[in-house]
DNA sequence: ATCAGCATGTAAATGGTTACATGATTAT
DNA sequence: ATAATCATGTAACCATTTACATGCTGAT
């Protein structure tokens, strides 16, 4: 069975612990919103498809007239979750507007090259604070919170990822737009540069 | 007027010089692979749209039976890629499955974390070598070829650093499948073994 | 009493990929 | 002759976002 994109963080989230839809979507918010993001528009309807599938199964555990429906894991969705695992990840796709601004810049508005470098140096360091704060949350609920608050290996060791790739993304805008600037000024009829 | 994302592309490969569909095509291909993608049904009909905004000016090139359509950049084609790459570009959203294998490994099958970490060193030094070898043709190409060669120092430069991130992700997950695996064998009951 | 947040869902629109369809030209 | 590549396009499908719709519960 091919598992949808939406489908394999599903199965994610309900790994640790069964979980209503309205639970998976905060979660994917808070921890996983710089690489991955899904809406109730996706959530709800995959929950009842794997549903169907027998893949999890939902009860119904209302409180009072608000209606709630915690999913779980049933054996075949572990099977299929293990098995998601262990396949190769396909190669990654990557869409990045900002790169797509500075690739195009040189041909279309050249003089603004290194201040759209400097732009997106900003906006790494942005992120990274961010998950910093983040980081800083999930520590600090680990250390007096009860035993539900401490993540798992994985999810520590991507939000470290997160964080230094940032930085090291907004080091190396910065100097990229130096070395933009000094070419910029710098020559003028040798556009060959370098 | 709001550009859709293909807009943005189209308008960003007509600037240099006017191209037709298929050419925009290849050059995505080739050179914006590792951060955007296009496809034919996306292009096609994104020209047309854009010419009947008026935008764009297509012009029948034919070469014999053949037929072409050569697309260049309108006045007001050019007023919206300037206002477009003067605009702060809005915070990046990333997809990344196998960032998202190593943020469930945890939960789904903490014994093959730190090998998944090694997977994705793997496809990240995969990434880094095949940009390595673009760069090299890129380079070559500028020496002896002709005027067409040289890329603008905008897309020299994402193109580093599309290989020197690439680089530093795979730097980075060979470590972490280092600590993982320390982590892993060091403390626990460590009952399910492997 | 009011507001923030919990909880579920659907419909419409948009965006994007894949597969199909067609045919010409160039290199082997 | 045949395969690769040039060249254009459409249709069907799948994924995703946004907006809407509804109502409950807990805190102030």
């Amino acid at each position: 069975m091919e598992l949808s994109a939406t489908a394999k963080v599903i199965l994610g989230m309900l790994a640790a612990r069964p979980r209503s839809g309205y639970e998976i979507k905060q979660l994917v918010d808070q921890s996983a919103r710089f690489f991955w993001a899904a809406s109730y528009g996706q959530i709800y309807p995959e929950l009842k498809r794997l549903e169907q599938a027998g893949l999890v199964t939902g009860s119904e555990a209302s409180q009072g007239a608000r209606p709630r429906t915690i999913y779980k894991l049933a054996p075949a969705g572990k099977r299929a979750a293990r098995e998601w695992i262990e396949q190769a990840p396909r190669t990654l796709e990557l869409r990045d507007e900002g790169l797509l601004g500075l690739f195009f810049a040189g041909s279309i508005n050249p003089a603004r090259t290194p201040e759209i470098a400097r732009e997106r140096a900003a906006i790494a360091r942005e992120k990274a604070a961010e998950l910093r704060a983040i980081e800083a949350m999930v520590d600090g609920a680990a250390e007096n919170g009860g035993p539900e608050a401490k993540p798992d290996s994985g999810s520590r060791a991507v939000l470290r990822y997160g964080i230094e790739s940032s930085e090291w993304a907004a080091e190396w805008f910065e100097r990229a737009a130096e070395d933009l600037e000094r070419e910029t000024s710098g020559a003028r009829g040798a556009p060959r540069g370098r």
